[in-house]
DNA sequence: AGCGCTTTCGTAAGCGCTTTCGGCTACTGT
DNA sequence: ACAGTAGCCGAAAGCGCTTACGAAAGCGCT
């Protein structure tokens, strides 16, 4: 007779169907070697009795993870919050559960948090987030990485590619190229540029992107105001401050995510600079909010829901001897923040 | 000697401290019985080794639970990412691991992610979100709940109160009276109301102080135009353009979140109404990017990371016989999108 | 009938940890 | 000097599950 426990074991099943535990473990997790009969029976009593098969003792005991870790510098962020929806999404689909840390852009801390997915056994880790391009704060996750993956866990990451795993890229490069060739294209000559830090890959690649459209312009790369601060909202507003104190000249904004040009847009409007009358401003990223701004942002749309899925899609389906890349499109969402210079 | 494994084992530390594996878990369990100068060595040992204890074996060994669940509408609305954040914050600090799970306002889908949860035996579960003013909604997961906490689980709930557990409460009634009052104080008395399904118990809470507030004002409420539509950007524009075509007196339109807000502040400038020369708006909660629209967004400001950090510190903390509520604190943040009427 | 095969099922060995229990040592008090 | 006691520590018993492995039973064949 089963006790007064909170949830029925295995072996409150078996006993229940008449059978031994290896048979109805056998029956539940669909493994042949037992008579569809007995199996059904089993299944029909797990049912009934609402048995939920502990996951901490099939883990243990060897069976498949049912649970994969998401790591994100900072679920409040939209940006990442997209993203974990994502993950979520087909973590639904394919029943796992999933379990979100973050990491605070410490790569101490990443660490970390790293390790303690590893000991949870998670079938899959995800990182989302830039890397960092100093490649000493990545030695070691990585080879904790590659131990796990030979282990047989499975890695994916999404905006960085310094890991030697599976990657869902963003067109950072790309991205910022076109936004950067779209201020060239409307006459914009003196732009300034907003950037989080340098340390980050993804600040890396984009600020690669803008000086390629800035070079094939004929433009001076090293004249142009660039204005590095934190990638945030706050970090947007100090970069305006100190843009419209040292080069009251510039025509244009171009930030390098849509939190800073977020930011950015407010100081403008508070000191009474017209956008994009006086001055143009774009973004990146395309978060949610970005359409419904006054102006609305021009800016890049990276799609964050899609990457989680792609990533954890990628981790989980027969991964490939060699790291494989899947590049997340972009596209140059042309709104009202930009306009041809005075 | 370790094997190749992906992780030590607290078997690999103890032989490399040279004791055995029970005055090894002592140490790093902290429990008494071991001498500091053994128990410190340990330690060390297991800090140096990279050692995390395996979640699954410590929570079928019957040790304390070192996960708690999350579930959420959807993480990717920032209301629930704030929520999330702060979360995850004290999770960190007391070692936690957090499982995400949502539900896409899905009551049925609600159900079975905290039956997964409860398989998973996660020390505590935090359900965050509107609950529904049907009750028969409400019923089957209370049961599990209360089974799920005799058997020592921990549950605390934010922003419902109708599950009979611990609970964070927003000053959603208060919030929404002072709002209301706000608008009433500035001279507003043809004022539309956008709110969400009023399923939604947050709903039915703001909604009771908007009414509070009219009546006190010696308004006919019946007179007032609400607007349902989706608790969503998308829902607040659906709404503006029925109050706009419907009743061009308004002067005021009072959203019961920002994301409505957000929705109608989008269709007002893309229809050409000055805000707040000709219409004043007004939000609720005070997500992070109101403050940075255009104009800034008049609303109610509701600690939501700190609300995250209260319900999880509540559940953990020794639990009271009875449920116990904690009402968090509102503040009305007036800032551009309000004035007198014309 | 006897042989080898396949199919079905039970026995038992762990997975890595916590915790009870008992043994050992080093004290204390008389 | 010796029992009594307290402080440390190790051996071992599980927690609930999966999965070799082996036994039993049924089958067709010679």
């Amino acid at each position: 007779m089963a006790q007064d426990r909170p949830t029925p074991r295995l072996q409150d099943v078996a006993e229940a169907a008449g059978v031994s535990i290896a048979t109805a473990s056998r029956s539940l997790s669909r493994t042949s070697g037992v008579s569809e009969e007995v199996a059904e029976r089993v299944r029909d009593l797990a049912r009934q009795m609402g048995y939920v098969a502990n996951v901490h003792a099939r883990s243990l005991a060897g069976g498949p993870s049912r649970s994969v870790g998401l790591v994100v510098h900072e679920i409040g962020d939209p940006y990442f919050a997209e993203i974990a929806s994502g993950v979520l999404g087909v973590g639904d689909l394919e029943g796992l559960t999933v379990q979100i840390c973050h990491t605070g852009r410490d790569p101490e801390r990443e660490l970390t948090q790293l390790r303690t997915l590893i000991a949870n056994r998670v079938g899959a880790i995800i990182i989302a987030g830039s890397g960092f391009v100093d490649p000493a704060m990545q030695t070691t996750a990585r080879e904790e990485l590659h131990a796990y993956q030979r282990a047989g866990g499975r890695v994916a990451v999404i905006g960085r590619h310094h890991l030697g795993v599976d990657a869902v890229l963003p067109s950072n490069t790309e991205g910022a190229t076109a936004v950067a060739t779209h201020l060239l294209d409307l006459g914009h000559r003196r732009i300034a540029v907003a950037t989080g830090s340098r340390q980050l890959t993804t600040v890396a690649d984009r600020l690669e992107g803008v000086w390629a459209a800035f070079r094939a312009a004929g433009l001076d790369v090293d004249g142009v105001p660039l204005v590095e601060a934190e990638f945030t909202r706050a970090g947007g507003k100090a970069a305006a401050e100190e843009i419209l104190d040292t080069h009251p000249e510039v025509t244009a904004v171009l930030a390098l995510n849509d939190d800073m040009a977020i930011g950015i847009l407010s100081v403008l409007r508070a000191r009474g600079v017209a956008v994009p009358g006086q001055v143009s401003v774009t973004g990146f990223d395309d978060v949610a909010v970005a359409g419904d701004l006054s102006p609305s942002l021009t800016t890049v749309r990276l799609p964050m829901a899609h990457m989680g899925e792609q990533a954890l899609l990628m981790a989980l389906k027969e991964p490939s001897a060699r790291p494989r890349r899947r590049h997340a499109p972009y596209e140059l969402v042309v709104r009202d923040s930009t306009a041809a210079p005075a």
